[in-house]
DNA sequence: TTCTTTAATGAAAAAGATTATCATTATCGA
DNA sequence: TCGATAATGATAATCTTTTTCATTAAAGAA
């Protein structure tokens, strides 16, 4: 399970060691579920999925590992407003590139957009550097999300 | 209580009757607290400092109450990533007007700012165009948010 | 003003997500 | 291969939010 495939190990065994984190069997199960994924499982649904192929593994682990994949900028938490974290793996051969979300308030359905994004990263780049300089705010991160109805819940 | 000063009845009377809702002591308790403070409360800080002047409330009913606000758009509903939704009245005579939020990871400290508001609602309107058009997504509200570390957790 | 309807409330319990505890296991460098 | 110790998993605990249900009170009608 280590290997995606036969071209070498997943870009993320470097990470991990990198981090001075030890690869082990269930966190290897657990970022292959997330490369695998185009949705945005919360813990308990990553569970679920890990569980059919490492039937071993406890739901603490996963929270525990999508913790400290998120601490290590390898996972993106996320928050939809439906009571549970959400997670996304942050970077690597299915992903997309950087996106935002439309979330639909109506059926709780999620939309990954990456159009505008250029004109995004510009804005929010000009607006990094002058919060920071008035506020004196090392920004690390930011976070753009639409919310609304989507054509089914629209219509209904 | 339900009068603010001398100058009339708070704005938000017509707005809770408008919407068919009673207007209830414990309601007018909780919207007074909101409008007073520049903080962003808990449900359970909102409680608490209810609770000084309305010993009677209980939890239950701030929580409801505050969903009831949000439902009604009077009230906006963030979550800052630690665990606990939390409120900020959605306009009213001391309030800054259309802002964001930098929050501050290392301490949990929420700076509002306004700083190139304008250059980003200019954008969020073509965003929400050109995506309303493409997903067929009717858009009704949207979030933006900084995350980082402030003056005091940088230095440290 | 008093009455009546029914929305709103509060206490307590329940639900649901996430975290802490702790004995056991497994990774990985020496 | 061995040993130190990080990681794991089962369980219990914690914490926020929601449900339940009997009681109270708001507001229009009389």
């Amino acid at each position: 399970m280590p290997w995606r495939d036969g071209t070498g190990p997943p870009w993320w065994h470097g990470k991990i060691k990198g981090c001075g984190y030890r690869l082990t069997a269930p966190r290897q199960a657990i970022l292959d579920v997330l490369s695998k994924t185009s949705k945005h499982p919360s813990a308990e649904e990553v569970y679920l999925e890990v569980h059919k192929v490492y039937p071993a593994i406890g739901l603490t682990t996963v929270y525990r590992t999508l913790e400290l994949l998120v601490q290590a900028g390898m996972v993106y938490k996320f928050d939809f407003g439906d009571g549970r974290a959400r997670y996304e793996l942050s970077e690597g051969p299915k992903n997309i590139g950087h996106h935002h979300h439309l979330v639909c308030t109506g059926c709780g359905r999620i939309i990954d957009y990456t159009d505008f994004i250029d004109e995004e990263i510009e804005l929010l780049k000009r607006t990094e550097k002058g919060l920071s300089k008035k506020y004196n705010f090392r920004i690390k991160n930011h976070l753009i999300q639409f919310y609304g109805l989507c054509e089914k819940c629209n219509t209904k």
